[in-house]
DNA sequence: TTTATATTGTGATTTTTTTCACATTTAAAG
DNA sequence: CTTTAAATGTGAAAAAAATCACAATATAAA
């Protein structure tokens, strides 16, 4: 149980450090120092100590972390045990990537069914997973206790997919759709968009390059 | 030309009101209150009015921001308007599903090329893009001026490829690989991690239930 | 056993970001 | 032309996050 209320930004550094621990995992290497952490994940020591103190003193002195040790806090602290029942709606060129993605299963996220609009698409089976019709979602989702659902239709019909999980009950919604959803602010939303994060890349590249002349 | 130093997140978050500005355009409305534009991103209205102040004053009191005149201006401030030569190295599945994106052209996004390892890919087309091998990432992005990168190949093969773009003299990198690159600071880089946003969402939803309990 | 020192954990400090509140502006109505 | 009020732009305050610096600690070597 944490100490205190963890920053937001930490939790996710949290899962970054967890990322590289369980690589390490399969090494012999049986301990590592803040600062060797840090290097592996482009992220200052300091801010490493910091993040992993809110989740308790795990660390030796003179030792650095044991990896194990660390990885199972981190897990045990955020609660990353638990496996989710999820849902892909669209299976698109990017559902489909998804439903393909064997890392999401490993990681406990247990992908249950896919729901797309298209009739052709219906009943088929994609990555394993059958297609259900997206006019079910509300329904599925409830009987089936789905708690994650992850959105890749297209920008238009994402707000009435999104509203369909909710009404079935959802806690977390992943949202790769480029428009913000309107939610509960009970439900944990997430969205990710590739082009934003070009725009970024471009706009700190343009902004480089306006300071130094 | 922006006063001071715009703050990194107030740059993503002028690229969401520009996503939402650009969807508005094809409506009738000729002008957006910061409050109007705040509901439609889930942003709070001083906060969408603060951050547009960093890229000078353009709006009018009693009226709000004239949709396309913001749009405009944005995409000035932030150089928006350039068109990237890009790379795509990994044509698995998510390679696959970026190559079809027609979005990433559409923002100015142009995929010259793809490289891959695997020798039944090289030489074919996907998306009307033809695949390299990835010994030819260094010359090629040198030739052919490739300024960002999108790196989706596995984990074990991201930090190889990406210093093959590197040297090629890459500006920008997107990586979705779940590991993280070590990179000379003069390219800028951004790092998407699905898992890692599912993670945060399970662990804010445990903390909240804690939280509760 | 003692010493030297690498490394943690954290309180204090600094920086950044968010939030607030309101004076100022200006379109529209009277 | 004057009044009204909706909406901006921003300086100030508050909150959050990052950074620093160092005392405490524990290992390994002497
Ligand atoms: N392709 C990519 O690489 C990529 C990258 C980033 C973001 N995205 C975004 O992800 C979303 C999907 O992209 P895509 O390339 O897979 O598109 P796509 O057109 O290949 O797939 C969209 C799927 O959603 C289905 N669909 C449409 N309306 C639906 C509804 N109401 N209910 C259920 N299913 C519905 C369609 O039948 C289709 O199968 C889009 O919003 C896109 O902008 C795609
Ligand atoms: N599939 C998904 O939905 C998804 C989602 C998020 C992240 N990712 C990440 O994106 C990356 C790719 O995932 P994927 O599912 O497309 O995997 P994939 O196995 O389908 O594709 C990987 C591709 O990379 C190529 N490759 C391997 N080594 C290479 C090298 N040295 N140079 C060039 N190409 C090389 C392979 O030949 C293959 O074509 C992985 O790191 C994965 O973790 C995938």
């Amino acid at each position: 149980m944490p100490k205190k209320n963890i920053p937001k930004l930490a939790i996710r550094r949290l899962c970054i450090y967890k990322r590289m621990l369980s690589r390490l995992l399969e090494k012999e290497q049986e301990t590592i120092s803040s600062k060797e952490l840090g290097k592996l994940t482009s992220i200052p020591d300091y801010q490493v100590r910091k993040d992993i103190s809110f989740i308790g003193e795990i660390g030796v002195a003179r030792k650095g972390y044991n990896i194990k040790k660390l990885n199972d806090h981190i897990i045990n602290s955020l609660g990353l045990i638990e496996v989710w029942n999820t849902a892909i709606v669209g299976v698109g060129q990017l559902g489909t990537a998804l439903l393909n993605y064997p890392r999401l299963k490993e990681m406990g996220y247990n992908i249950l069914c896919a729901f797309d609009i298209d009739p052709k698409k219906i009943g088929k089976k994609t990555g394993g997973i059958t297609i259900f019709p997206s006019d079910r979602i509300t329904p599925t989702v409830r009987k089936n206790q789905i708690k994650i659902g992850i959105i890749c239709v297209p920008p238009g019909a994402a707000q009435t997919v999104c509203d369909a999980l909710a009404k079935g009950g959802i806690r977390g919604i992943l949202n790769f759709a480029p428009i913000a959803l309107n939610i509960p602010a009970h439900i944990v939303k997430r969205e990710i968009d590739f082009t934003v994060e070009l725009e970024f890349i471009s706009a700190v590249l343009n902004l480089m390059k306006k300071k130094r002349s």
